[in-house]
DNA sequence: CACTTTGGTTAGAAGCTATCACGAACATTA
DNA sequence: TAATGTTCGTGATAGCTTCTAACCAAAGTG
């Protein structure tokens, strides 16, 4: 159990609110999107008149970083929790594709449109780490040709600080690259509707897309 | 040469503006993105007032959607030009990834993060469906095994409405959602600023997918 | 020349983010 | 217990946005 005496009734309460503000932010943005975000609205439900909640955040920034703060890790947790129960990168496939329907605006929070002016705190891109540290060690548990076949694998043969000190392979590099890049084609296609109208079952889709992916 | 005798001298000025309006609409987009676009800003730039420009579009809502057709035109327009310039699919993946690098903002006007609410008219469909046209014809000029392999094929098989009155067989329509998710997937990554400072170059993944896709 | 259509203006409503100054509740210390 | 300091919430305000309404002038039309 962690200490408890650390925190003061007041920091309990404040970090209650500031967990029932993202409640309600994250309810806004999955209905209405992330650009109708309105701290206004939000202060307003909860009761309380606007200049309140810049007590507890910033601003409207402040609040959407701290949103895609908490994506990214419910992505690596969900991803991890997976591979922690034994899934293969099939099983990784499944489990973030799930996570991706269940808040396809959550999903579009990080990996939707990016605006110009805005760059990431230093510790949003390390929990990113942590999810392709993930599907890395996926990508390193299977069977692999061990040669370097291509010219992009010769490539990541030199350019792989990204993977950090794990001394897997290029081609596994260029297999987990693969799997992530192939996996968002499709998901974020599916999630942007841009597959409705079509007649065809997007699930499937995914299935082959994945089936190819770890197929011969 | 068309009838110009139909045009009166106050819808040349009126299109001139309208055209012009949406000339610093680009602008606007590209350096701070679609969701930063206010019509006061382009009306003061133009050196009229504010509420002008609802004599040229009905709001807001109006001029997005109008940008959005131009872009998928452009698409369209850029796919077919390739195409009859006698490129094959790889042609098509490059010409396609010129045009998303030119303006990475106008790809995300089409392929970005979706707003709940909004239901695109349905000429944008029908734009959308040429630019799948010109990739299915590319598809079906290459060679490729006719048999139905795989459960997606067969579902494909019976769901194939999308690809209009085509007789082009399955694998040729799995081919050209692969070649489209997949191409998706590698540029929206790269212009959304996903791969930088990973240290590679999505160039070269961009090239590694298009040869797995085309390969054997 | 008179009349209608069109383009542009200013004024204003309603909404948003964000800052400021103030009062009230709470916690801590003398 | 009393005094002090910190934190929370408020209303007022500035400045921005979209968008409507009322009005005026210019351009085209009978």
């Amino acid at each position: 159990m962690p200490q408890a005496r650390t925190s003061t009734p007041r920091e309990r309460y404040r970090t209650q609110v500031r967990a029932e503000i993202k409640e309600h932010a994250w309810e806004q943005i999955a209905t209405a999107g992330a650009s109708a975000l309105s701290l206004n609205a939000i202060a307003k439900r909860m009761g309380m008149s606007g200049p309140a909640l810049y007590r507890y955040f910033d601003g409207r920034d402040e609040l959407i970083t701290e949103l895609i703060r908490d994506a990214y890790r419910s992505q690596a947790d969900t991803l991890r929790a997976a591979a922690g129960a034994g899934a293969d990168l099939a099983g990784l496939a499944h489990a973030l594709r799930a996570w991706a329907l269940a808040d396809p605006q959550r999903y579009f929070l990080i990996f939707g449109t990016p605006v110009p002016g805005y760059h990431a705190p230093d510790d949003i891109t390390e929990i990113a780490a942590e999810t392709m540290a993930v599907i890395l060690d996926a990508c390193a548990a299977r069977p692999s040709s061990d040669g370097v076949d291509g010219a992009f694998d010769a490539h990541l043969d030199t350019h792989r600080q990204w993977a950090g000190e794990r001394p897997v392979p290029a081609p596994v590099l260029h297999r987990a690259l693969s799997f992530w890049s192939r996996l968002h084609g499709v998901l974020s296609l599916e999630l942007a509707g841009q597959f409705t109208g079509m007649g065809f079952d997007p699930a499937l889709l995914f299935e082959a897309e994945l089936k190819d992916l770890l197929g011969p």
